[in-house]
RNA sequence: GCUGCUAUAGUGUAGUCCGGCCAAUCAUGUCGGCCUUUCACGCCGACGACUGGGGUUCGAAUCCCCAUAGCAGCACCA
């Protein structure tokens, strides 16, 4: 009985279950190759991807390319080089152009299923009967008419504009939408980079002919899409399929980065952004560079769900998944923005030694060698402060003559540091720092940090008060840094 | 305009299908405290929401209606 009570308020973790998918489910991630992939794109990447982990099964990447205008030759491999940044568990790939003979074959059953026609009208015109319910003269000509137009279609008999290729479905459906909505049209140029093509299939008909062919059993994509299940749907029952499950999820407005790759694209060529990773833009290598773990990306995103809702992405809430997983792992090191020097009286010489990472003493230390001169952060100088506390060395006593201070030894106590209330602090020794620029979003922040962050190339490792940064170049220079989050 | 979808705290999310266990979950955020030789991590606490109005019902976040707001589609883009 207790059991009976408590069972229907049980805590579901992570994603709602999908409906059909107990015997394992065949699912895509469906890119659109213009451009690098962004925050948007992983959104549907990483859904798909935990449902294919959660239930088992397959992993399509289809690389929709059906459209020549909006094929960058370059995103090919940049889109997979995402993907692998990712981490997704892809199975296999399938690049829609290639496949171009596989659409043709099942335009000609359609028309000869009388599913489709091929229409010659103009295409305003045919718009302006489709708003009055009307039929197009094309609609009512024989099957053989269409196959023949078809034919010259792929004979190059049209140029582009003349022909195209029509779905039957209900002149008199309220949404206009889906009158009659084409499934292939003509394009005389641009010509498609991977291949020779003059007859292009629309994604209406390309999606469904590939879900079907691939056994794709679920589909998880923007709701923007919602209409376009509908449409394809007609298709589904021309051929007689069965229609995978689908979920469309809402919009996701995401504030403060350029998203749009016609945007991106314009100002690297103008010279406004250094580049597709530069750390003002959305693209998931700008959060590569900034720190962010892929991980952190697709837990993001799975905790945001498939609602239907509109939501607006929260950068804190990719930030605190981040840390989650940056904290245990990421070592601490100084860093002394706007660095001033303080030549410190009565100091003894002293090594200083400080962990790497406070909970982790088997990590073990830096060492530090103070031998007189010490590097402090600017923003500690405030006028009237008494004393600072340089952390893992020793106390420092301040005296103010107006704005200029002078510093002199205050003894080794913590305790004495604790009771003036003194803000222990990052230094650097004078004589053995590397320059550091640390690069946030808003600018430059010049500074020092300690010769050994050369060591962590790549990594992401924590400025001690300043938060977690990406060490992105070391060179004769210096330290170049991304700022990550606090 | 036409067609359709949605509405829970600052943000995201659970609960809505099958009304009572919901004075509403979890996370994040903000604030306060503890811990700490980092303003990190961890721990404790506080703040904060069922869009509005009707209806059905003994009982509504949950069902119905209306209003309002937002969104999507109405391309020979994906």
């Amino acid at each position: 009985m207790i059991t009976a009570l408590s069972e229907k308020h049980e805590k579901k973790t992570g994603l709602p279950d999908l409906e059909g998918a107990e015997k394992g489910v065949v699912m895509r991630f469906a890119p659109n190759p213009s451009g690098p992939l962004h925050i948007g794109h992983a959104r549907a990447a990483a859904l798909n991807d935990a449902y294919v982990k959660q239930y088992g099964g397959r992993y399509i990447l289809r690389i929709e390319d059906t459209d020549p205008k909006r094929v960058d030759p370059e995103a090919y491999a940049t889109v997979q080089e995402d993907i692998r940044w990712l981490g997704l568990g892809i199975t296999e790939v399938v690049t829609q152009s290639d496949r171009l003979p596989v659409y043709y074959d099942l335009c000609k059953q359609l028309i000869e299923r009388g599913g489709a026609y091929v229409c010659t009208c103009d295409n305003e015109h045919f718009k302006e009967l489709k708003q009055h319910k009307t039929a197009c003269p094309c609609r009512s000509q024989p099957v053989e008419k269409s196959l023949e137009l078809w034919q010259k279609m792929l004979d190059h008999g049209f140029k582009e504009g003349e022909a195209s290729v029509r779905i039957r479905t209900d002149l008199n459906h309220p949404d206009p939408a889906m009158r009659d909505f084409p499934a292939f049209r003509i394009l005389d140029s641009p010509p498609h980079p991977k291949v020779k093509a003059h007859v292009y299939p629309l994604m209406n008909f390309s999606v469904v002919a590939d879900d079907h062919l691939l056994g794709v059993t679920h589909v998880i994509r923007g709701k923007d899409h919602i209409a376009n299940t509908r449409r394809q749907r007609f298709i589904y029952d021309h051929f007689g399929w069965t229609v995978p499950v689908y979920r469309h999820y809402g919009r996701m407005g995401i504030e403060g980065v350029v998203l749009s790759t016609s945007q991106m694209r314009a100002g690297i060529n103008e010279g406004t952004y250094s580049g597709w990773d530069d750390i003002r833009l959305g693209t998931l290598r700008a959060l590569a560079r900034r720190g962010i773990l892929p991980e952190a990306v697709k837990n993001a995103m799975i905790a945001i769900g498939i609602g239907d809702v509109d939501i607006s992405f929260s950068w804190d809430n990719l930030y605190a998944e981040n840390k989650k997983l940056v904290d245990p792992t990421a070592n601490r090191y100084f860093f002394v923005p706007d660095p001033v020097e303080a030549r410190i009286e009565g100091a003894p010489a002293h090594t200083a030694h400080a962990m790497l990472h406070p909970s982790d003493a088997a990590r073990g230390s830096r060492t530090l060698e103070f031998t007189g001169t010490a590097l402090l952060p600017k923003a500690e100088l405030v006028p009237g402060t008494a004393m600072l506390r340089l952390k893992d060395l020793f106390n420092v006593k301040i005296a103010w003559n107006g704005d200029t201070p002078s510093f002199s030894y205050g003894g080794d106590s913590l305790a004495d540091a604790r009771a003036a209330k003194a803000h222990i602090v990052q230094w650097l020794p004078a004589q053995a720092t590397v320059p550091g620029t640390l690069l946030t979003q808003e600018g430059e922040i010049k500074g020092a940090c300690e010769p050994a962050v050369r060591a962590e190339l790549g990594k992401v490792v924590q400025f001690e008060r300043v938060g977690f940064v990406k060490i992105d170049t070391v060179g004769v220079d210096g330290v170049r840094a991304y700022f990550t989050h606090k």
